[in-house]
DNA sequence: TCAGCAATATGAATATAATTCATTCTTTTA
DNA sequence: TAAAAGAATGAATTATATTCATATTGCTGA
């Protein structure tokens, strides 16, 4: 009904004092003004203008509009403004969640560098694990994922982040210290500690146990990798973790980690986006981010991580 | 650009959660809508939905032009219900001019009492005198003048109000008080009295001096009633005020009124309006309010007015 | 008060934009 | 995985806005 273009055409004609200027100001002719007016006027029911007076004047009505005008015509201005901004890719949503369960540790020092240089960018870390992360990904329901599975997928690039080893943690004092690597054979005898996740998602069971057929004797399960630590400290299981999620816990000197299989279990870490956000400057400038600083934190924590 | 058009649609999809809902509130097709978000997500260079999830989902640009949709309608919505009551009389602007200028006294009150009634309609009464009035109100920058000359003029209707008797009130020792009636050529011997406006415009001059081609002695100016009344009391001159305005001054006892000539001057106050504003609800009212209240006020005071 | 000027109003023609129709493509769900 | 519901698309249509040419009106100064 009273749009936009309306509030602007009052807002010219009253601050030019004439059709005439006002007209020339929105790049309209005079005429175009004059129907335009005409047209609200009757549909309004009301004048805006006097019009046997020059300069014209606003009648109460007009001024009833004009006000409204100032109030709603800044707001459309800087929304459009901030449109800009998102157009640009200065501004946008970055929904990410992580697969890897103890990528908190670097991740997290990650986010908050980003957020530093992007405060236009909403940033969510969701650790919900009710959903599928990579079809939701697909579906823009989120934005980055961290996972160690880069299944190919239509419209999803996976970058790689750097490659790691998964290391069996051990008390100190459990028999199987004595073994320089453990074959999966020997965890038949063991209690296995994992994140609450579901089986499928960890390297564990997908890349060692189920291919040589084991299944360990018992699994229980922990929300934090300090609970982990603790519970394998205290002799009560074993637990499988990536190499720099257990170095700060080494230190204590009540663990020992041991590589797994002759091979050694690796995996690799992607961050998985949409290709069409690829180039987009606030998701570019994420990636560029996690990766020098997973790299920095992982160097701080004295694990030799190796790009793939 | 972005017009009031496009945020209603944004808010009914948002609601409704499919183009086919939100066309269906908006009397539209699912096509126009369609086309219309492809329209300005192009224009904006943004996506606003989420596509390939059902129901739509918001981008981050979208939820900002939510926002935006939710401050700005509002506003609109009650400019636009302002905009009906300025359309059925309900609002709007009374700018009144006088040029009889001691007719404030019963205006006031008749201006009070319709402003209890009338909160929408904006009350003015310009005092000032540098203008002309009628011509100010055929142009829509006055909208009420109140006149005793009634001069034919395009598009304006007068509204007779009452008649009265100009009097002419000396001191009671002056010796024009042994007359019954004062004649023109006894004013050429005193000092008259004005209001400090044209000559043009007082019907001592225009109906009875100049008729008989008088003369005063001398002219002084007082801007209020009051200041007249006390000057002629003083016996330093006469003046020629309405019947209903000497009335609370005779109380006193100071001074003296006379009729004016063989026949006595007689005028008549009118109410000119806009003959198109003629049947406005507001306008209609004002006449009848002040009709009532200068009725009441003027047999408050005990004199005869007689209605045209 | 009137001529002359500048501004607004108007009607018809034109250009632009919005909407629908008919259809295809996509996503969800059973 | 097929069926159903929803969204996208292109062409045709309709509605709307704008211009052009011109008439009308209001203003200014002699």
């Amino acid at each position: 009904m009273l749009e936009l273009k309306h509030l602007k055409t009052i807002v010219a004609i009253t601050e030019h004092g004439s059709l005439v200027l006002a007209a020339e100001k929105l790049f309209l002719t005079q005429s175009a003004l004059s129907h335009q007016l005409k047209e609200i006027e009757s549909r309004l029911g009301v004048s805006l203008f006097i019009r046997k007076s020059r300069p014209l004047r606003l009648t109460a009505a007009g001024e009833r509009l004009l006000e409204t005008a100032r109030s709603v015509l800044p707001l459309m201005s800087s929304a459009e403004r901030d449109m800009q901004r998102f157009a640009g890719g200065e501004a946008g949503r970055l929904h990410i969640a992580i697969e890897c369960h103890s990528c908190f540790d670097w991740l997290m020092p990650a986010i908050n560098q980003y957020r530093n240089h992007w405060k236009d960018v909403e940033v969510d870390l969701s650790t919900a694990f009710n959903f599928v992360p990579l079809p939701a990904l697909q579906k823009g329901r989120l934005d980055v994922v961290i996972t160690s599975e880069p299944k190919p997928l239509n419209g999803i690039h996976y970058e790689p982040l750097f490659r790691f080893e998964i290391l069996l943690a051990v008390a100190n004092s459990h028999p199987l210290t004595q073994l320089e690597r453990v074959p999966a054979t020997a965890l038949r005898n063991e209690t296995l500690i994992t994140y609450p996740v579901d089986q499928e998602r960890l390297d564990i069971f997908t890349q060692f146990l189920r291919p040589a057929d084991v299944e360990p004797m018992a699994i229980r399960t922990a929300e934090l990798t300090l609970m982990m630590v603790q519970l394998v400290a205290s002799g009560r299981g074993v637990c499988a973790l990536p190499n720099w999620a257990l170095a700060p816990y080494m230190k204590g000197g009540h663990i020992s980690a041991l590589p797994l299989g002759e091979a050694g279990l690796f995996s690799t870490l992607y961050l998985a986006v949409r290709e069409e956000q690829l180039e987009t400057p606030y998701v570019r400038e994420f990636i560029n981010i996690a990766k020098e600083t997973c790299f920095q934190t992982l160097e701080g924590i004295n694990v030799v991580a190796t790009l793939h």
